[in-house]
DNA sequence: GGAGCGGGTAGACAGTGTCTACCCGCATCC
DNA sequence: GGATGCGGGTAGACACTGTCTACCCGCTCC
């Protein structure tokens, strides 16, 4: 680990991420993230003045990798050949990190955990929605038809919807699908028309 | 208020009720409601051993409030004359209810505060769901499609993940929109088909 | 060599959820 | 009619939390 070489401050988040992921969000506490670092409980409050900045902290590490891993699928080329697969790549990517990454996807959009103002959290997720409108606006069927970032907030609203409710089994309660694969061809297909495949 | 007269066990939940709409979730501390039912802190362990079960309560109010709301403008006449506006009027149910009832709303899904097994939480949501899937099923456009209940899961995902992000702030931002009605409008049309009207 | 100070320690404080001992009024029973 | 349970609530303790404050130690700088 690089949790022990660097400074107080890139270790308590280092420390953070890996602990909301082992043991989910409800472990981050101010006290249990400094003994993990082998801190006192005040030396956070040097770097962090109060919980919900280091928690935005953490959150921002998980926003930062949201937005690499849709970067690493969205390779420009393929955007244009087939706009289509490419949105669909990106929500592929959205549900990936809520399942994979559940506690931080939790933490992410806990607002009540985050301080939503001065925080880079919307400036860091606006480009990523500017990178979805974008790849929505060339896989529409008919650019006449609804505004393009309408459509957008649209499928994202559904995607998070989604993600939301399947980790809490309400969504495969209701529909009795066993996995979210259909769930996001259905959202594709009403957004974006029927697959041509 | 009959917050005075009623058994105890009532009262807390109603002292509950009143506590989240007019401060919020992160009022609803268990010594908090006990103060403002005006009995001791250790008083509600009686009638609910643990915090999330007197939370679970509470939120199950608001479930059973949703349901009263939805079976109000679900008159059976109505669903086979014009089905659409029928879901229109559920969708609008749903998503002024997370807006008029912000914290009960959060409340309802905030899973770490609830305890999802033993409680009649998905009990009491199921049939809500099944009304608004029979809905849906009947103002398709083409019944040979996707199966209905996925496209009412899609829906309500996209409804509620709508619900979310607009009281975040964050939809508000990403489609540069001012209210929640194109948004509504466009996960209609993109799910039923275009609006005959 | 003493002053200043960045950076961390440690203790206090109010608040929380849970547990446990107690207690009081009221019905029941012999 | 007085002792007995006992439902229903009180009160104190415990461990834990976030925040605040006083302190302290090693380093640099004049």
């Amino acid at each position: 680990m690089t949790n022990q070489d660097a400074g107080l401050e890139a270790r308590l988040v280092a420390v953070g991420v890996q602990l909301v992921e082992e043991r989910g969000v409800q472990a981050l506490t101010l006290r249990e993230i400094a003994r993990a670092a082998g801190v006192s409980h005040g030396a956070p409050r040097r770097y962090f003045p109060t919980h919900v900045s280091l928690l935005s902290a953490i959150a921002r590490t998980g926003f930062a990798d949201l937005a690499d891993r849709a970067a690493d699928v969205a390779v420009p080329g393929e955007a244009e050949r087939d706009p289509r697969a490419q949105v669909e790549r990106l929500c592929q990517v959205y549900l990936d990190f809520a399942r994979t990454r559940g506690g931080m996807f939790e933490l992410m959009f806990r607002h009540d955990l985050l301080e939503s103002g001065h925080l880079g959290l919307r400036e860091s997720s606006l480009p990523l929605f500017g990178l979805f409108a974008d790849t929505v606006g060339r896989a529409r069927p008919h650019p006449a038809g609804a505004d393009a970032r309408l459509v957008a907030g649209a499928l994202w609203a559904g995607l998070h919807g989604i993600a939301q409710l399947w980790t809490w089994g309400s969504l495969r309660l209701a529909t009795g699908a066993d996995d979210v694969g259909p769930l996001l061809h259905t959202l594709l297909d009403a957004h974006l028309g029927p697959d041509p495949r």
